[in-house]
DNA sequence: GATTGAAATGGCAGCGCTGTCATCGCGTCT
DNA sequence: AGACGCGATGACAGCGCTGCCATTTCAATC
């Protein structure tokens, strides 16, 4: 606001001259380094301000190998938790004096390019790496890259990584419907076939152990995946539940995304919920509120202010962060999907757990 | 893959070493220069292959002052249109060899700060600022930066943009109610005390337009401004809209946000949409489908695509893009959620309009 | 009063690239 | 045969910083 015009960006020597001291000094200054009289750094930090000056971070990173800048690899931008995560991350990585670099790797063809160049190295101080699917190849490239790495919303053998325990949360929520009297409960996970979504069966496997404790069979037929995102294999997959000699009473989705459109489909054909059908999603998607879906909240954020402290903490200190592991709680919210069984199904194995009071709510008006 | 173990990352000299060339040839070969005899070209290309070799952009672009990254500049990271606009963005950004560097400025303290240190300064070749509202200090402080500007879902005279008409959109679909045969149609604006949304009042004006051309008299109580995100005032919004002598039989909402949360409010409170109210939402929200919302669609991804090639030509070309402007199309996209008017009110202005073919659908069953 | 050391600052090389100019062959033209 | 031009490559400085070491100043100490 103040001064000359300053056309593109004024140098460390600008500042210098214009403050009387050396080079040296300024840098000391900017950095808040160790010894500069008061008065000097007085000078100094005016006549930055007055020049608008910016370090330019290319230049001192070609000193000092730090980039001052934070990778993220994501699958995707438009998921809701993608966007989620990198909201929590952006604010907590700024404030450690990171930047963010983004890298969306979306289609085959990205990501075979983005293996291949390897744009992240010597460019970013650490890679973080988000709910991505990595191929052995594509780890054990990242692991040449010489860099960080911090795995975010899923876990890798002796690397960084923030998530939540899904095979814990699965189990939890399987309970809450087995508490609320249900005995078939049916289990819908995303297919996924270009293998970009990172999944560990840990979800699925809560679920089988929840049924499994409460001595209820494993019925296969009613696991069933469903077309990522947008599709008719819901309808289908619905079609099949319904269809089942004893179909179920309540479905739990792997996804919020995937109860949102279970939703829609059982309105339209008539299925009330939750009177003859519950429904539980996981994820604490932003929307689940205004559906009225209960659902297995992760905190999504706070797994991106994790990943941000990870960051942070793998490139200061890599020998103490380097296999630093945080799992983040997923709680319950129960809302108006779920609700008590309709009443026992022929050949339902008598009541016990039906009425226990745990997880049991009020039946919407 | 191949060969001795890297460790921080090969330098250009590694490669030529490798090769059997000079540094200089290496550098051609890399930017696809001039004239590189192919038998050279391949085994530079191979050496660089063999070493896993990234380009140091720090070191580059201390040479030619080119960054080869652009930052972005975002309210929100979880705000569905965001991360829409952002995974049309960075593909297309990749695809001109472009990184993208992501400064999220949510809180007030974030603000202050960015603009105060203005990171991206001679960190990036150009700064997209998207949907966001600037000051007239801050936006004269961008404008010192000297570096390009595109302004993405907002527009700024002398500056390249892109954006959708929001005037003709509303218009269009308050012109979509009226041939349904609606008279009293309200109007939902975010209310936004922070001030971080860009808001041209476009909206409201079309929608007025719209309202005008039809012969109706403007009425200010058809208009409410709700809080921006969850929150008891939509409710309230409500209850002044259906406690009016004449009570709107649709509801245009400013954004697909809000017309979610309405859809909740009226099914709690027994409004069958559309029979009683029909809705009206603006965005093409991912989840509109689902939730069988009409909507008048902006283009996101196309949005963040555009922006992607205007920052693209704004860096190589600047005199031809600087105020260049894209203007994108919004699209009805009727859906479950509109649908004729219940019947004359009171008073109301003969039926002209009421049977216009147009843009009239069939009623759900 | 000479010596010491800490505080404050300056000087200078060099990080890894690229732009420019110089150099080297070698076929082509007069 | 000598001059010329062009394609292909190398040499070298320098981009804007930081790290290290040298230098200066001045108060404290013997």
């Amino acid at each position: 606001m103040v001064g000359e015009a300053v056309a593109k960006g004024a140098t460390l020597a600008d500042v210098a001259r214009r403050a009387g001291v050396s080079p040296s000094t300024v840098s000391r200054t900017l950095r808040g380094l160790s010894t500069v009289s008061p008065e000097t750094r007085a000078r100094v930090e005016e006549a930055a301000r007055e020049l608008s000056f910016a370090i330019s971070r290319s230049a001192s990173s070609l000193v000092t190998g730090r980039t001052g800048r934070v990778a993220v690899l994501v699958p995707n931008l438009d998921a809701w938790f993608l966007g989620a995560a990198l909201a929590g991350m952006a604010p907590a990585l700024n404030a450690a004096g990171l930047d963010m670099l983004v890298y969306s790797v979306t289609t085959a063809e990205q990501r075979a390019q983005f293996f291949d160049r390897l744009p992240a190295r010597r460019n970013a101080d650490a890679l973080l790496v988000v709910s991505f699917a990595l191929s052995p190849e594509e780890r054990a490239r990242l692991d040449d890259l010489g860099m960080p790495l911090v795995f975010v919303s899923q876990h890798e053998q002796g690397r960084a990584g923030v998530y939540v325990d899904d095979v814990e949360a699965a189990r939890r929520g399987t309970r809450y419907l087995l508490n609320l009297g249900h005995r078939r409960i049916a289990y819908l996970e995303p297919a996924d076939p270009s293998g970009f979504a990172w999944s560990s069966r840990a979800r699925l496997d809560g679920y089988r152990a929840a049924l499994a404790e409460a001595g209820i069979k494993r019925d296969d037929d009613l696991v069933r995946q469903v077309a990522d995102w947008q599709g008719p294999s819901l309808d289908a997959a619905v079609g099949r539940l319904l269809s089942l000699a004893e179909p179920p009473t309540a479905i739990f989705a792997e996804t919020d995304d995937i109860a949102f459109r279970l939703l829609t489909v059982l309105r339209g054909v008539n299925v009330p919920v939750p009177q003859r059908m519950s429904i539980l999603g996981f994820d604490g998607h932003a929307m689940a509120e205004p559906w009225d879906l209960s659902t297995m909240a992760q905190p999504a954020r706070r797994l991106g202010e994790a990943a941000a402290e990870l960051a942070h903490g793998v490139i200061h200190d890599p020998e103490a962060y380097r296999e630093r592991h945080v799992v983040l709680p997923v709680e319950l919210v129960p809302r108006g999907s779920t609700g008590p069984a309709p009443g026992p199904w022929p050949g339902d194995r008598a009541g016990e757990g039906a009425g226990n009071g745990d997880g049991v709510q009020e039946r919407r008006v």
